[in-house]
DNA sequence: CTCCTATGTTTACGTTGTTCACATTCGCTG
DNA sequence: CAGCGAATGTGAACAACGTAAACATAGGAG
């Protein structure tokens, strides 16, 4: 069964197919391209047997989209990845611009991917769900507060500042990724943002 | 025709009808509610009568989210309207403020005007289309770009600064109205905000 | 080997956006 | 005022969608 060409009654791993054929439909045309039908369509497959994997349309859409923010947590760990400062404040700085830097770029490279992702943006118990999680078992915003926390770790920013801090940058960061996929900004240059 | 209560075949202003009717829908549940057929429901008029004022069903949500971007102008001309200090420069800042809390007070009275007026978020000539203009005749993003002239005529703020400044403040606030809208962000305060 | 259960199919229903041929009315021209 | 063209609304139809129910098939536990 695992490789694949039995084309028999039973898929093997449909639910996997499933996803893969959704976050293809994603990537190239958003969250409203990831329809029920066309997605068992091609995974070879009839429109109902969705259902014994996932408990309606939209319930595939938000796992689509929880894989999008796996891929997003995976964009902002390698945009970290660089920061390589001996310096410790000069590395926590790194890591928290990394973040921003990661999270624009996934959004200006795979816009279908982050529109998905931020389909049904969050009952939040979702921004901590494992299937959310990036290489290093960190969300994307767990990747944001970890930032802050070094920074708070070195006496850069004062404690109860953080929570204030992670939701400005987050907001500063997620409207301009807005504005810049779906609005009215479209430059190719990778502006240096401040975070 | 005009006190119209003749129920004759044509029905007088539709298109404002449909407009009327396609805002309340907006109002319940966002974008996806304002749906084609139950919007002209509402109208009571068959279905095809919307394509003899719309081009489309998109075309139609694009014009009810042109009044919701009307009324959001109006909610930032409301916040400024308090703008009273002598101080020109504190006046200047209490204006831009007031861009920000207008935004952000109609993001979260509004959430379903808010989400149809961020639909299909600007070709960005529609950023200063007439019909999204509020009562001064200016659009939300012109409203924006006012206030901080303002403070760059008055030496607060660097002439070539001026564009950056935009972009930044929008994101910042428009990130912000986005999570505290649909994101994991629900308080009942009016927070105090920088911009 | 047998049966239970998980998984996929078929058929059907209601809703949506859209189109086309047709009906009705408004307002202008003669 | 008569009548005609243009504007506006109707009705029936089609394809695509999400969803549900009854049925078919296969895989694994006993």
């Amino acid at each position: 069964m695992e490789a694949g060409n039995t084309r028999s009654y039973h898929h093997g791993d449909l639910r996997a197919a499933l996803l893969a054929a959704g976050y293809e439909l994603a990537l190239a045309g958003g969250a409203d391209a990831v329809t029920l039908r066309e997605t068992t369509r091609r995974a070879g497959v009839s429109p109902a047997a969705a259902y014994r994997h996932f408990a309606s349309h939209e319930d595939l859409q938000l796992a689509v989209g929880a894989a999008a923010m796996a891929d997003l947590a995976r964009s902002i760990e390698a945009h970290q990845a660089g920061a390589g400062d001996p310096e410790p404040a000069a590395r926590a700085r790194q890591r928290l611009i990394g973040v921003g830097d990661g999270y624009i770029a996934f959004a200006l490279d795979a816009p279908g991917a982050f529109d998905i992702a931020m389909f049904g943006l969050f009952t939040m118990e979702h921004a901590f769900a494992p299937e959310t999680m990036g290489d290093t078992g960190r969300t994307p915003f767990q990747l944001l507060t970890d930032a802050l926390a070094d920074l708070v770790g070195l006496g850069l920013l004062r404690p109860e500042q953080a929570e204030p801090a992670a939701i400005t940058c987050w907001s500063t960061v997620h409207g301009f990724a807005t504005l810049a996929t779906s609005g009215p900004l479209r430059q190719h240059p990778r502006p240096e943002l401040d975070a």
